[in-house]
DNA sequence: ATAGGTTGTCGAAGCGCTTCGACATCTCTT
DNA sequence: AAGAGATGTCGAAGCGCTTCGACAACCTAT
């Protein structure tokens, strides 16, 4: 294992000489940079992590706690998980992964050990119960997704309840009067879960400017939960005709269940899918939807810890405002008959 | 921050003490133990992982390699990610989240910089380009994924070539004989990734014992894709009775568009699935499946990775049996007509 | 020509921990 | 009763780096 002594003595130079190199924390001429460079990568020189860690009280590492649960939509997560890894490295960071699994007990040992340098939260309550640990520490972080009370911390989401008064506003616009919504798995929304029930309340306070009914069903993934919402859907609002799904695995149950009881989507019934931009357009109708911008919120996430890590940067709560493409699973309400 | 020294200090004791009341390296009294445990509880100390990792060039990290491409399944991914994740934590490890972005260099950047201690590498392909770093480097490592030559290397893996054997055995077991595969997108087999090849050579080479045919198709995902290859397998092979499908999202798409051509699952065709559980079970038609075990494949890594750095363990390669459910998917092949 | 500023480099201290050898006590043997 | 072996504790060295103050050496500007 290559040291900085040795790349030092190789080069001719001190060690603070070396380190001021790699930092550029203090001017160095260019003719002993040039030197110490060449040594460095002469002798393959990697600094070492730990020392670095031990010696600046930085380690360079952003945690990231994601969720163990399974019941919201897999890839989502695992995008954001990908974009808040590869926008961590272009500003130098690493990305420790952390599991729901610990509790808030993660969040204390993160800070406590100066493992990471900050932390980025994701599968945030509507009362977390490691929100208390965060404010009273002064590690940055940041959350993905919308606690109840954000004072005094700093949380990048989809603008849900603009989300969820989106695809009313469009259903209404079309002509739509009673429109349906099959929500995420019952578990989430007992569970407090922010974005969930944001968008319900979107959605339905923008269902009432509208004149709109809205009847909401929670809703596990796949075929035979998928059959009983919709019937009693159709049982107690025989006339819906516009459907918002925020559901990933619920969508393709869905469509195959409408075509196999003979409403044609667009004509007979409308669909408005919550998902990200590929779960719409590889289903088996091309959906309209408001995109879930999973990488941008993991970027972002990203850059305003590192803002925050940089003493610039302040707690705010960053709303994306959620974007609808219309694409062929919405048209015209029918004719009432 | 409370330091080493300072729960020494409060427990009256010498710092070294402390330090073996923690790692059990040496044996200490039961009442000195006791009481240098209460001074940390009541001080709420946290060992300083960056000392930690430098006095023991120890990290107590393994780096997860996980591939940034997204034309694989993502949720196996995760899952095993998951795994990989809480396994670590039970041994005292924390998971390093690194992207295949950086490529080979995050190999020699990790071992260089003693940022982990070992690495999981998932993706893997048969020329892979980061095994020579691997093999050149003391750094213990387990390949989820097997490599077209694994000498001088750990893996785990799904045994693939008795997965497509299997599939092949059970359809061609209940009578058909002409068999069609679905397979992953064309780039996972431009890139040689060992399982895709794998599961095919055990389909083709068992076909060929059992007498029957095999048609091998790779696939997008989607409904436009499987469309077109779905109609090009039936042009070509018209008497095909069984599916074998390994590419999660064409499943449905499959399974919509045989419906849609009035072919009947089982009565008609069957198809056998390799994906997770869930997946098979969550389908429009409950699958006959080879569960494709991503949490065994994730704990098992992390085992062998951990029996290595406690200097147990030894390289070898892993291969996980595997098992198949029939369910409604499959059944006798119809009588020729 | 000289005070005052830059610029580039170095030495040394110290970050918080692990670990080794030393040593003081005990507890058996014989 | 004395030596041998456990057992429990301590002090000190050192892991590889960052960073601070010091100080030459070189510029200006007067």
């Amino acid at each position: 294992m290559v040291t900085l002594a040795e790349v030092a003595q190789h080069a001719g130079v001190s060690a603070s000489t070396v380190s001021y190199v790699l930092s550029g924390k203090r001017s160095i001429s260019t003719t002993t940079r040039q030197r110490v460079e060449q040594s460095i990568r002469e002798l393959g020189y990697h600094p070492n992590a730990g020392a670095r860690a031990l010696a600046s009280s930085r380690s360079n590492i952003i945690a990231l706690m994601i969720p163990l649960r399974t019941d919201m939509y897999v890839p989502v997560m695992m995008e954001i998980a990908i974009a808040v890894a590869t926008t961590a490295r272009t500003h130098g960071y690493d990305v420790l992964l952390l599991t729901g699994e610990e509790g808030p007990d993660a969040v204390r040992r993160v800070t406590g050990s100066g493992l990471a340098d900050a932390m980025i939260l994701m599968d945030v309550e509507l009362e977390d119960e490691r929100l208390p640990l965060l404010r009273s520490t002064d590690q940055p972080s940041v959350l993905i997704g919308l606690p109840a009370d954000t004072t005094g911390l700093t949380c990048v989401d989809l603008d849900w309840s603009a989300t969820g008064a989106l695809c009313v506003e469009h259903l209404a616009g079309i002509g739509h009067r009673d429109i349906a919504v099959i929500g995420e798995a019952p578990a989430v929304y007992e569970r407090h879960t922010g974005f969930a029930e944001r968008t319900l309340d979107g959605l339905r306070s923008r269902a009432r400017e509208a004149g709109v009914r809205v009847l909401h069903r929670p809703c596990e993934g796949g075929y035979d939960a998928m059959a009983l919402t919709l019937a009693r859907i159709f049982d107690e609002r025989p006339g819906t005709t516009g459907f918002v799904v925020q559901n990933e695995s619920a969508v393709e149950p869905l469509l195959a269940l409408l075509r196999q009881q003979g409403r044609a989507v667009p004509e007979d019934v409308s669909v408005v899918a919550v998902c990200p931009d590929q779960v719409a357009v590889q289903a088996s109708v091309r959906l309209t939807s408001v995109a879930v911008p999973a990488q941008e919120m993991g970027r972002h996430a990203v850059e305003h810890l590192v803002a925050k890590l940089d003493g610039r940067g302040t707690d705010e709560v960053v709303l994306i405002a959620p974007e609808l493409t219309v694409r062929a699973s919405s048209g015209p309400a029918p004719a009432a008959s």
